[in-house]
DNA sequence: CTGAAAGCGCTTACAG
DNA sequence: CTGAAAGCGCTTACAG
């Protein structure tokens, strides 16, 4: 096995309890001893026994991590968040990926077994999870949710998202200004509230204007979806809109795609704009306009707000609800409308 | 703090000894016993501290995976595949992520400090890493690399990657098979041994074939480079090859580029092959045909030896290396020419 | 300034 | 079949 304080004291002809002291800086010790002690301890290679620790204080300094990373992309940059703010705090992430072979109950179990000291999760769409979260959250750990926010039978579970509201109007904004006046929003599945806040608060912004108009397209949510059939709907109508809004940038490739099959060009004949945090955006041609999410802020914010509740211990105020705001980035694909 | 043994035996009137025995399968005791004191462990919500299972048996049933996550889906598929084998063993990742500003010794004593029972790493091409595993080594701590090889001075790594020289000649056969005598090679970065060996691998299995020519073109190596500089020489010469393989996916990104501002078609004018695991070469027009890797494979792989290492203690055999074969997927991107 | 002892939560021989 | 005791590696009052 690895070297212990025993094999230290031993060395160094001094009690366990004195090595112990002489690690961390609790207690006095003569600067002597304490310069010996170390210069032993480093000789041999010691490595303090974080399991120790962690059943007597009760502090692990590990956190789980319950991510599904289906969304490669998005996960990762939430995790790379995640990561840095921990890594900062000395905290280490148990990363377990939830999926329909492998029970989450037992994976929060897993977590509790091994006395994680919070949790962050990015839940799926099915509400079983959150029932499970009350284990974790019956013996006093923080949870905290990522970018989709639990249902209300879970109020000790504090979030933090994407503001849609924000992004969305950004984004209808810059269509505006940018002269266009008939617009058209792609969006999909009404089960996921984002998609849904996103395409009521670019219309009503639109609306808001007065002069412009604005309909809505719903592509039945399926799989990988990237909206061809709602695209067509809106190409096809007549008159035309100028600009198309996709509530999620997958949807904006269909708008490509439809946009090309049907001789029109991006931006010359048709402007369009997405949300999202994709790479994809970068790789469309023309790059494509619209509101970008930020996962590492997500993440770290997340990530930070865990380690508060960890530190705050029992007194836990009331739950938090963090909106990071997105950015609208303006790439090549709007073309601005002479007024 | 949480239920311990020492709340049941109270309750169930009896030693905290024979509540352990109870849990565990060790001991005899009687069926009534036993029976009573689960009852009472499970409604107490008893949960095990593998902390102190950890301590005490020197086996954390945690492993360490470092992994920078830079190339987002290729990472994830091969974390996916980490994570399923060590979930049906009981075992969970801590999950750290190498970056400059986060030195790797630090990180490897954070994962000997919590006793990981073993190291999974995707090397980066610095270094610097690998000298810090024989912080890990030196404890008798098994490591194994994935996908990209560490360096001669830690020969008790084992390595588990994709298997570089079929995939490529798999790529060169079937070109030959559609037809083709003038391909070229679109490479980059002479440091990465796995885009040599492919671009070696395809170049010699043509040579082989006695009546084909190919030539190779080096893009040096640039963050992010899709290769465009390396495609206009190739589609320039005369006379112009009729089929490219990219050994790296990005690289094929941007022969498509090229071929499409010289007015070429896919694969009308030109054929083109890829090598990866991305997901990139579904979403380009046409579908990219090539080399399939399988990240997940690899990462399961992986963590079978690890944990095979674990198991089998200090009698550590013979250095293994294990190679993935990678899958040829014909796509839309290969014309077949005729005899 | 340093040491002996108790304790964190559990397991494992050893008695009875 | 069940209990008392020692021990895993460390920390923390409490004596000296």
């Amino acid at each position: 096995m690895s070297i212990t304080l025993k094999d230290i004291a031993e060395r160094a002809q001094v009690s366990q309890a004195t090595v112990s002291i002489a690690m961390g800086s609790t207690g006095r010790i003569s600067d002597k001893t304490r310069k010996r002690v170390l210069s032993i301890a480093d000789e041999l290679g010691y490595r303090p026994n974080l399991l120790v620790q962690g059943i007597q204080k009760g502090q692990t300094m590990t956190v789980g991590v319950l991510m599904a990373f289906n969304d490669h992309v998005f996960d990762v940059r939430l995790f790379n968040g995640i990561h840095e703010t921990l890594s900062s705090a000395n905290y280490v992430p148990i990363v377990l990926r939830p999926t329909p072979v492998l029970p989450v109950l037992q994976q929060i179990h897993s977590l509790i077994d091994r006395r994680v000291d919070g949790i962050l999760i990015r839940p799926a769409k099915e509400a079983i999870w959150e029932r499970h979260l009350n284990e974790a959250l019956d013996r006093n750990l923080p949870v905290v949710s990522m970018d989709i926010e639990t249902r209300a039978d879970t109020p000790r579970v504090d979030f933090v998202g994407t503001d849609n509201v924000v992004g969305a109007r950004a984004a209808a904004d810059a269509l505006l200004e940018a002269g266009h006046r008939r617009v058209a929003v792609v969006t999909t599945g009404v089960e996921t509230d984002a998609m849904h806040d996103r395409a009521e608060a670019f219309a009503s912004r639109i609306e808001e204007h007065g002069d412009a108009t604005v309909f809505c397209v719903n592509q039945p949510w399926v799989d990988n979806t990237k909206g061809e059939d709602a695209a067509l709907e809106i190409l096809n109508k007549k008159p035309r809109p100028t600009a198309v809004f996709a509530t999620m940038d997958h949807l904006a490739m269909g708008v490509y795609r439809v946009a090309h099959e049907l001789g029109l060009r991006i931006p010359e004949d048709l402007s369009v704009a997405g949300f999202g945090a994709n790479v994809i955006a970068d790789e469309l041609t023309p790059p494509l306009s619209g509101v970008r999410q930020k996962p590492e802020q997500t993440g770290a914010r997340a990530a930070e707000l865990l380690l508060q509740r960890i530190h705050e211990g029992d007194e836990h105020g009331k739950r938090q609800r963090i909106m990071i705001e997105p950015e609208w980035v303006n790439l090549k694909s709007i073309k601005t409308i002479g007024s």
